[in-house]
DNA sequence: ACAATAAATAAATGATTGCTTATATGTATA
DNA sequence: TATACATATAAGCAATCATTTATTTATTGT
């Protein structure tokens, strides 16, 4: 049987996956390519249209999204279909919208 | 009566304050902060002890939560106490830990 | 094999940002 | 008012990062 340790999910916090992630949001580009992505799978250029920036800096900040492990990509024939990995990433950028709006919204009470 | 328009939550996401937010957590200097006053208001000798950074430096990253509208500054004689603003940023923080936490687990599914 | 399209990579540049050192401001106390 | 302590501010520097332009790689159809 096991005797000192057991498999936990660790409970202490890390600041150094915290700042990882929120890298990764700290740029108005990353977070409405994000955004589109909860509508679902998209290829480069279908974001590039969508967001108005040149190709090769949206292939840029997929990348960085893909390092951050916010997304997968997918090839269908010359397409790269990039996808969230995740729909907690959503949930995060809802949240820290959220917060935003009430930290906005009660400033002035500071 | 209310005709058209009623005050409401803006519920359309706006990339602006996301970055805002996530800016303030991108530096794990600042997290670290973030999470010492989850404890508890702290004065900036404190957290200058506590976390083992220059005094100019503390004051400097205190000055940018402040400017996130994440912290408030009260003084009390000769010190002046940081304060988190809500408790909600404890929320965010541990939940970017959590997802920080699972996209690594899952890192290599993909 | 060639032309066309999709996307990645490379290099260069400017802006932002974290950090250090030095100095100034504010507060209390002798 | 002089001294000590707490904190903020300023200036300078190096590193990071977002963006552009140019080029390359990969895929498909002719």
């Amino acid at each position: 049987m096991n005797t000192t340790k057991k498999p936990e999910t660790p409970d202490m916090i890390t600041p150094g996956s915290i700042v990882f992630l929120a890298k990764a949001l700290a740029d108005e580009n990353r977070v409405r390519i994000i955004m589109s992505l909860a509508q679902g799978k998209k290829t480069v250029s279908a974001l590039v249209d969508e967001m108005g920036i040149s190709q090769p800096l949206a292939s840029h900040h997929l990348k960085e999204l893909k390092r951050a492990l916010l997304v997968t990509v997918e090839r269908s024939g010359p397409f790269l279909y990039y996808e969230l990995v995740d729909s907690r990433i959503t949930t995060i950028v809802s949240d820290l919208d959220e917060l935003a709006a009430y930290l906005l919204a009660n400033r002035t009470t500071f």
